[in-house]
Order: C-alpha cells, then structure tokens, then sequence
DNA sequence: AATGAATGAGGATTCATTCAT
DNA sequence: TATGAATGAATCCTCATTCAT
C-alpha cells in the first residue's frame, strides 16, 4: 500500500481516536489498530504521538478554514458573506463530526502540546468574522459609528462562540439534526439585527424598573 | 489540621491541576504536591481519582448556578433577567478562572468520566436562559409569534456559547479584561435585538443580490 | 473496656480475617474496623501485622493441641485414643472453622512470617499421632514387627493429612455437616485396620495381573 | 525470543514465585526478573496477575491430572489402578514441587481469584478416587455391602488428604525423600485394608475398655 | 513497505505504620 | 484508654517509543 494512502488512513484514525477520547487518553495502541497499521509504521510515517496530533489538527483546521472562507465570495454583501460562512461552517462540522469534536473539545487546554495551533486557528476563524463585521460597517457607511476594534474582536467571539455551540449542539442530535441552512438561519436571526443596530449606533441598556 | 479544611485545599489544588492539564492528563502527584498534602491522604479523603473529579465539578457546577440563578430577580422583566443572569455569570468566571476553565474546557468529551455530569450542568445553564427567553415571549403579549420549544433550545444554545466564548475571551486578557458589565452588554448588545424581532415575529432572511 | 477484653476481640477479629484472606491480603484496616477499634489501638496492644499473626497462631494451636491431648485418655487402648484425639479434633475444627481455616490454609507457605509456628503445630499434631501409633504397636507386643521410626512418621503424616482434608470437608458442608464421631468413625474405618495390619507384619502388595 | 518460549519461561517463573509467596504475596517484579522478562512483556503476554495465576493453575493441574489418569490402566483391577495413580501421583508431585506447593499451599483459600479452580482441580482428583473406589467394590460383587456415594466421597476425601500430605511430606526431606513408590505403598498399607473391610461390610467400632 | 519483540518511565492505588493529642 | 491525621514505600498496570529483521 502505498504510503500517501497508508497515513491518511492514520490522520483518519487518529482524528476519530483524539476526538473519542481527548489527547491525552488517546493511546498509540489504540489508533495504530483502527488504521490498521502497526504501531512502528505509525511512528515512521508520523514520528510520535505529538507530531500526530499536530498533523490532524493541521489538517482539520485547514479544511474548516477553506471550507468556510471560500464560501464567501468578495462581491457580496456583509450579511451575505457571514450568512453564506456560516452555512458553510455548520455543513462542515456536521459532515466532519469526530474532527470538529476534536478541534473544538480542547480548543483550550492550556497544557496540551498544540493548545496554541488550535487557538490560532480559533483566531484565524474569528478574524474572519471580524473582518466581515468590519466589512459591515463600512457598508453601512457611516464613519460616525464605526465599533473600536476592541469591540469587534468581542462581537466575533460572541459569534464564533455561539457558531460552535449550536454545531455541537447539532451534532448530538446525530437522528434528526437540522439542515446548516436552519441552523445558520437561527445565528443569524438572533445576530444579525443586533449587529446592525449596533452598526448604527444603537445599543441595549437597562432599563431602570 | 481539621478534615474540613484538608479537604477544601484538595479540591482547590484539583480544580487547578484539572483546568491546567485536562483530566487525563492531571496527575495525582501533582495535585497532591500543589494541595501541600501527601498522596495517600488524598485518597484517603476523595477516594480516587474519578470521585475527585466529580467533587470539583459538582462544587464548581453548583456554584456557578448558583451564582447565574440567584441574580435574576423573578420580578423583574425577562431582559433585566438575562441582563442580570449574564453580569453574574461573567463576574463569576472572572473571578474563578480556574473552575471555569475546568468546566468549558472538557465540557464534551465523551469518553471521560463526568462528561455527563458536565453536559448536565450545561444543560441546565441552557434550560435557564430557554426559559428566560420563553418568557421574554410571553412579556410580549403576543401568542401568535410563539417560537417553538425546538427553536427556543437552539437560540438558548447559541446565547449561551455565545457567552462561554466571550468568559473564554475576557479570561484570556487577564491584564485588561473588561468589567463583567461590559462584556454582558456586548452580549445583550449582539442577541437582544434578534431575539426580541424573532418575537415579534420577524425574521431575517438572505437578501438575493 | 479493660484490655484483656479488647486484646481478644482483637485476636477475634484477626483471626476471622487472616482466614477469609490469608495472611498477606489481610489488611490491618479490616482487622481493626472488625474489632471494633482504632488501628492505633491495635498496634498498641500487639505491635505489628506479624505479630498479631503470631499471637492468633499461638492462641488457636494451643486451644488445638489442648482439646486433641487432653481427649485422649492415658490409660486406654491406643486405638481407642487415637479415636477419641480424632473425635475431639474434628469437634474442635468444626466449632472453630475461622481458626481451621487459618491454621490449615497457610500451613506451608514459606515465604511467610510464622510459617514456622505453623510447621510445628502441624508437627506436634504428627507426633502426636506417631506416639499412639508406636504406643498401637507396643500393646500389640510384638517386637518383630516394630516399624522403624521413618515409616511411623510417614504413616502419621498420612494419617493427620487425611484428617486434615477431612476437617476441610466437613467444614464446606455448613448446612449438613456431619457429626465429629461419624467424621472419625469414616477415618478410623479406612485407617485402623491397615495400620492393625502393618503392625502385625502384613503388608499390602502389587498383585501382579 | 520467540513468543511461546517466552511464555513458557514466564509461567515457569511465576509458579515458582506464586510457590514460594503466595498469591498475593507474590510481586510481578520478581516474576518478571526471574523470567529473565520486562514487566510490560509479562503484561503483555498475559495480561495481568490474575491471568498468569490462573495460566499457572490450569497448566499444572492439567499436567497432574493427566499424569494419574493416564497412569491407571483401566483393564487393571482396583486397587492395582489405586496403586498406579498414587505412583504417579507421587511421581509427579516430587518432580514438580514447586508446582505441587502451587496447588497445594492455597488450595483452600476464599478470597484469592482462581481459589475456585484450585477447588475444581480438587475434587478432579477426589471424584477419580471415588470413581476407584466404587469400581473396587463393585469388584467385590457384593453389592449389599455397597457404600452411599456420600461415604465414598468421605472416603476419597481421607485418601487424597492423605496423598497430599505424604506428598509435602516428601517433598520436605529434599535430600532423601522416599522414591514415589514407596510413598505410594505406605499409603496403600495404611488405607486398602481399611477400604477392602467396608467393601465387605466390616466397620471398625470402639471398643469400650 | 512492514512488523514481532521489547522496555524505561510514570501513574493510580493501597498498606503497614506512626505521631500528636 | 483511645484516636484523627498523616505518610514512605510498594504494587499493579499502561504507554510512548525503539530495535532487529
């Protein structure tokens, strides 16, 4: 078997084992038998357990990122673009379930070798989001309420924090999971209109009773 | 030494070690080192590892509901409730750091012990909010733009990833972390816009270019 | 609670649970909470594991040989005493199965500490069984036939080994033990007229076929 | 090394330690090092102390039994295939002793693991003896003296207590222990009268002085 | 390209034992 | 007389990793 087939079979069998079980509970043992390889072969072509670990989230998180950033093409709109990117986001995860389990479950466990890879593809996702809102804003053209960027950077979090839930959450659901399309409907119906006011200088206060 | 005190300085040092490194990957040794006890008095308090875990979760579940749930006053409208829920929420994982990055960060893997007790203190966090927004519906007076349970767990998950994201996110800038008031009015600021259109029976809905 | 008093329920207790453990699996903990005490008080009144193993031995071969020795009337027939030091013996271990149980179980181990005491219960049991048995041979009065000292060993050994096993046996059958004098009645049956036997010079032999 | 000879050298190593300790007295390290072995490879071979224990207890009661039952000829009279057994019974105890101190030492212990299937290989033995003896009297073709099973198993008891003791015994004076054979005979001498009078109906009985 | 054989290091857990009171 | 608090030392077991083939 050639050895491009051998390690994808490995990177696979990996994915679903450090999603199953976390990094590390994860035993060599246990991903060498489900690649069907053995444990030497798994070391010569991947070099240790961290190095694994690397490769997958590398992997996984490139195609998250490709999946999601080539779904929002340049022309459109700001709604549009983040509509059309979280369309493509929930459709990922829901394809890939053990990799977005594995990406998103120890996305911040500090100890853990490549906490900071996944941070950074983290924050990868939520620059782009950030960008988009920016984007937003300037569409609104209105110099006069454009959010610091410190602000932004919190709006992103909030979406990108409550993107991940709702695909967790879509995922246990593995019988009758929505369809990406609801599911970045919902985001955007609670998102959206706030977003905007915001963008128009708008903010929710307390009410004083 | 007294017991009581003994046993509060473990879960203290546990909850630590769990947050630092992950519950696999959390020795006994070092929890013992750190709590300033030796290895066969943690024990011989807490059992076994597993018990030790689920002691912390279940101290640290149970003071962060408490802290959500004692905040909302039940007389007060359900966006003043949210508001309130969220300010305490956000003090609180400021203020315990460690607890809370313990209680997010495993929050769903499957196969380690307690992942249930963790997915069920999430849950009731979600049921908490699903009813402050059933309620802010029903402040609405308007029967006919009722959301379905099924929508109001959706939009309660994504409000509360929202906020996990954004105590993740303030937690990280230990220097300069903003107030828990700021940090709950972003969040209030992105969702209660939508939320209070998506009871009024409006929705946002992609615009074709 | 005086200490003569503890110290027996001390032994009590060890002696239960070297029974049901053997002498390393047996923990102190076990032995203490039986008792009905603190550990501390335990080493206290007998010092060490090994010790209290020594002083249960003591106790219950002593209380043994006592009821075997003292059951066998001088002035009989060495049959008859051999019948009666059997009657007690099975008595004894049917009264006491704990204290047979330790007694018997560990008899050759010799790793153990104690395996010592054990061996020379044990031996004092065989010599006591090879008297009567030479004492038989004596009231025969046939010097002729006397069986050297090597064979009157073995002939006790074989003899106590069976009364051991039988011991055993009667013991198993909690609900529907039978009676010490049948237990001896079946060992002096299979027994007494070979040795009758040997004593008056006939000996089995191979027939060849 | 290949792997069965590794094996083989294992369990040797572990039926001498288990002889010498005990079963719980006896450590994984010294087996291994006596196994010229690494603990893992012991571990992996047999996966854990409990497996190795029952592979030592399955092997060497397999290999005795087979060594009395394929001793006894079964066109033989009874007491021919009596005096063949024990011969071999013998034999084999004397060349294996640290196999025989294995089964022997703990067979009557309850809470170790496997204690079922050192009583198991017991009563093997046990039944066979009855078989023998119940085959010896209906060699007698006086079926009104027949025994109840419930006897001959009393009996078979006696007899096997008695081998195993003559067996320890023998195994005792390593330097000058009687060849099997004459072990063989003493037991024959002490019990095939006693046996041979039951079978015709004769009890011994107390005499009253 | 592939693996059976092998291990050093470390982790959870238990236990006999002691001290301060 | 009696004990709550505490631990050093072992023991079972697992795992990432390597070598010889």
């Amino acid at each position: 078997m050639p050895r491009a087939v051998r390690e994808r079979q490995m990177l696979d069998a990996a994915v679903e084992v450090f999603a199953r079980r976390g990094y590390s509970a994860a035993s060599m043992d246990e991903i060498a038998e489900l690649a069907g390889a053995s444990k030497p072969l798994v070391y010569l072509y991947l070099n240790s357990k961290e190095e694994l670990y690397g490769a997958c989230i590398r992997r996984e998180s490139r195609a998250l990122l490709d999946a999601v950033q080539s779904a929002a093409d340049p022309e459109d709109s700001a709604d549009r673009r983040l509509w059309c990117g979280l369309r493509a986001f929930f459709a990922h995860t829901a394809a890939h379930p053990s990799a977005w389990a594995m990406l998103s479950c120890q996305a911040r466990i500090h100890g853990e070798p490549f906490a900071q890879a996944l941070a950074e593809l983290r924050q990868e996702i939520v620059d782009f989001v950030a960008q988009l809102i920016a984007a937003a804003g300037r569409d609104q053209e209105r110099a006069g309420a454009a959010l610091d960027a410190e602000e932004v950077s919190g709006l992103a979090h909030a979406l990108v924090g409550a993107a991940e839930s709702l695909a967790g959450w879509a995922n246990t659901r593995a019988d009758a999971a929505p369809p990406a399309k609801e599911t970045a409907a919902t985001l955007m119906n609670v998102t959206w209109a706030g977003l905007e006011n915001l963008l128009n200088g708008q903010r929710w206060a307390p009410v004083r009773p």
